[in-house]
RNA sequence: GCCACGGUGGCGGAAUUGGCAUACGCGAUGGACUCAAAAUCCAUUGUCCGCAAGGGCUUGAGGGUUCGACUCCCUCCCGUGGCACCA
């Protein structure tokens, strides 16, 4: 008998596969579609990670099984390869970033392939070659031209050691959420993008898919909308308002001051007034130098500055009331001004007893009711009613305020995607002023990268590019005059926005995609990806596949929007449960796992080791265990499978065992799976039975979208034709699933005390008396009386005496 | 602070959604094979009492509902992730 050899068999069906169009999927087909897509990594230096086979091998089980249930698959892999990273290296090693993309790039391809991942190679998709990036400035154009992409000078997240802005979602607890640096502020000309446009549309269409409820949970957070009202309060002696936002209108006769950001522009404009206007200049200078991160430690310790001289009138109870500046309100969100309810905010409150405010409560909650007191002709009505009717009575309106803030879109590095626009000075003279800014010429795209000396950002936070006189300069696309071109670069979640549609037609040189092959391939069926892509990559590309539906760039039948289903995986922790990194030594690279073990096995135990949504710490240990499992199919497989026909118990495993598969694959239960073929393969070993031929091929079948060399290995020693893989996906027989006879529990006061078995379905009377013959529950009972029989069928019987 | 998820043997984890808690795997112990080791195979493996038959206890803690709770309800503790002065 020959030992199991992975090594050999692997590469053998590796290469027949690859070589074969078998996991080509075609634009045209009468069978059913389904598109399974996996986020696309970024190809760092390091190879691929554990972590990456996790996901990937999973989907390429669903993959696998979706194609052995007769679906035209498209699992498609390609590389998100614009990035740090690798511009940092080039840097260092001063090698052009895309000699090392394409680099690390085949080195990335090579282990997928080693993992004999079912990928279609043939739509391999780069978002760093000028073919696809064209595209990707190609919609930049668009938002441009709807009004969506605009310039604006701005206070950014700026981080002092990469160099470069950060959009909301880069900075994490107040540092860069690469390289940890401390954030500052500075204030630059950049890109913005209209996101916030969206942001109703990106909340209530999560209606419309299937993701599971942590995601949708998360994007309604970060989007944040709350609706609630502005009013405004009129300024004693002076002919100024001040608007303020609120969701509590209803406990506007409860406001007793208000409270400015220290940012507030009406500040200026009241200025003269001000009595204290030194002490109030003061503290707006101090509260400015505070980052984020200083304003938001403060937050137990509030401080503030009344201004003097001027009073606030409450519009629905005239009371004259004192203005603060402080810098709990922030210039950001809402009017940038609140009116202060003590009694109702706790923020408010402790502001309130520091300064020696007023507390005045006019909301009684008791239990699930809210009644307005000490409002006036509202007293007495429901809270929730007050809020409208309140807001009528002093003229406020009606307003939503979002959390999301309109997305950060220049980057001052080199290797990006150049932002397609050129800037003439010419124009924006002969225009109004902010005007000047064209998008280059749809058939001048793509504006591809120039080769550059050095690619180190550079101290001013321009690009490199800037540095570029001869690239910079440019004929204006509408005047001929002298024009410039913009210098910054994309941010790297530009080419990821879209690149799922890119996979459905990846040559296209005239379109992003052919319509009729989106219409075809869209929406995604299945989405897997990160639990931290939720409020960046997920939202973003949303919201461009939303635009593109609008300008109908994508066919409108696709819907509006681009994944029907979402999922995402836990992340692989080292050994010890903690994070996997290369500055701890602790990352566990799978070319070595491969080598020691197979990649048969490296897939089984990715699978086993457990709950596919749940964080798992890597158990080098453990690996044996799936090794030996598919060591043991291999060795039953050589002796035990010469039967024309298999034992009728041995059948009714094999059946149960495809159903259980079945279901636990659909449900991302790849541990359960894997236990219930190990589970076979144990009563298969132990059994005198040899399995017949054709529960042979079912069997292989069931296991081969998670171990598929092996599969296809034994499947062409068994004298079966053609791919394993390409085989129909077993169905199981119903009839063989149910039992002839069951086992049941007889429990006496809760309490099991026995199992009995007894023919299927049989009914109470006849369980009763089986077990009340049963002679433990005889002397268990004993003298006593039965006061109750409780009977679930074919489950338990138990007796209450 | 708020939101989400989780807490089950020495370890990773199962449990048809209220019905045998600890499947499957790792590890450990003993045995077979071997000159020996590895590999493999067999047996045992939640815990306590007991020579044994057998019995008690056990799913983070406490309470409740129920004939019956890992599962449902209430109170609390711990861990992970996200948000965080958002008015």
């Amino acid at each position: 008998m020959q030992r199991y050899n992975p090594i050999k068999i692997e590469k053998k069906w590796q290469n027949k596969w690859y070589d074969s169009d078998t996991f080509k999927a075609k634009n045209k087909t009468k069978s059913p579609k389904f598109y399974v897509l996996v986020e696309f990594p970024y190809p760092s230096g390091d190879g691929l990670h554990v972590g990456h086979c996790r996901s990937f091998v999973a989907f390429d089980a669903i993959a696998r099984k979706k194609r052995m249930q007769g679906f035209n698959v498209l699992y498609p892999m390609g590389w998100d390869a614009f990035g740090l990273p690798t511009e940092n290296y080039a840097i260092k090693r001063g090698v052009h970033p895309a000699l090392v993309t394409k680099k690390n790039t085949d080195n990335f391809k090579r282990q997928m392939k080693s993992l004999g991942l079912s990928f279609d190679w043939s739509r391999e998709i780069n978002t760093t070659s000028p073919q696809y990036y064209k595209w990707t400035q190609w919609i930049f154009v668009q938002l441009f031209k709807k009004g969506l992409a605009y310039k604006d000078k701005i206070s950014i997240n700026w981080c002092p050691s990469c160099k470069i802005g950060l959009a909301n979602e880069e900075v994490v607890s107040g540092k860069c959420e690469r390289c940890g640096t401390k954030v500052e502020k500075k204030e630059k000309e950049q890109w913005m993008i209209k996101i916030t446009k969206y942001a109703d549309r990106l909340i209530d269409d999560l209606n419309l898919v299937d993701y599971q409820e942590r995601i949708k949970i998360q994007q309604k957070e970060w989007i944040g909308r709350s609706e609630g009202a502005e009013i405004n309060f009129s300024l004693d002696d002076f002919n100024e308002k001040i608007k303020v936002f609120t969701t509590r209108p209803d406990t506007l006769f409860g406001c007793t001051f208000l409270v400015l950001a220290p940012e507030h522009q009406i500040i200026g404009k009241i200025k003269s007034k001000i009595k204290n206007w030194q002490e109030a200049e003061k503290y707006i200078k101090q509260a400015k130098n505070k980052s984020d991160l200083e304003r938001m430690e403060n937050n137990k310790n509030k401080t503030g500055i009344e201004i003097k001289g001027i009073k606030a009138v409450n519009p629905a109870n005239n009371e004259k009331m004192p203005i603060f500046i402080s810098d709990y309100v922030m210039l950001s969100y809402g009017t940038g001004a609140i009116m202060a309810v003590p009694a109702h905010d706790e923020r408010d409150f402790e502001f309130a007893k520091k300064y020696n405010l007023p507390v005045k409560e006019v909301v009684l909650s008791d239990g699930n009711k809210s009644i307005l007191i000490n409002s006036a002709q509202f007293n007495g009505m429901d809270s929730k009613k007050a809020k409208e009717e309140i807001t009528k009575s002093v003229g406020g309106k009606k307003t939503v305020n979002y959390k999301l803030r309109d997305w950060i879109f220049s980057r001052q590095h080199y290797w990006g995607e150049p932002i397609p626009m050129v800037f003439c000075e010419e124009c924006a003279r002969r225009h109004d002023p902010g005007q000047g800014w064209h998008p280059v010429p749809e058939k001048d795209l793509p504006v591809e990268l120039p080769k550059v000396k050095k690619y180190q950002p550079t101290n001013t936070g321009e690009s490199p590019l800037a540095s570029m006189d001869k690239w910079v300069k440019v004929a204006c696309p509408e005047c001929g005059g002298n024009a410039r071109r913009e210098t910054d670069t994309m941010p790297n979640w530009a080419g990821s926005n879209w690149y799922y549609l890119r996979y459905c037609d990846p040559k296209n040189n005239k379109k992003l995609a052919n319509e009729k092959i989106l219409k075809y391939w869209l929406p995604v069926d299945w989405y897997n990806g990160g639990m931290e892509h939720t409020t960046l990559h997920l939202l973003y590309s949303r919201f461009i596949f939303k635009f593109l539906w609008d300008i109908a760039a994508v066919p409108k039948q696709i819907g509006p929007e681009p994944y029907k289903k979402r999922t995402s995986h836990g992340v692989v922790l080292a050994e010890g449960g903690i994070k996997m990194s290369k500055s701890k030594g602790n990352v566990v690279n799978p070319d070595d796992v491969i080598k020691k073990y197979g990649s048969d096995t490296l897939r089984i135990y990715e699978m086993f080791m457990g709950p596919f949504e749940q964080m798992i710490p890597w158990d080098q240990k453990g690996i044996v265990g799936a090794r030996r499992f598919l060591e043991k199919i291999y060795n039953l497989s050589e002796v035990k499978r010469t039967a024309v026909k298999s034992d009728e118990n041995f059948k009714k495993l094999l059946h149960k065992t495809i159903k259980k598969v079945s279901e636990d694959i659909d449900l991302m239960k790849f541990n359960t799976a894997v236990s219930s073929l190990m589970e076979f393969a144990n009563a298969w070993q132990v059994s005198q039975n040899t399995l017949g031929k054709d529960d042979f091929a079912d069997f292989l079948a069931i296991l081969s979208p998670l171990a598929p060399h092996l599969t296809d290995e034994l499947w062409e020693r068994a004298g079966f034709k053609g791919f394993c893989g390409d085989s129909k996906w077993p169905k199981y027989d119903s009839k063989l699933i149910v039992e002839e006879s069951v086992l049941i529990i007889v429990q006496v006061n809760g309490k099991v005390r026995d199992k009995i078995k007894v023919g299927y379905n049989i009914g109470q009377k006849e369980a009763e008396n089986v077990a009340l013959n049963s002679s433990k529950i005889k002397g268990i009972i004993g003298g006593n009386q039965i006061k109750k029989i409780i009977f679930i069928p074919n489950k338990l019987i138990n007796i209450v005496v």
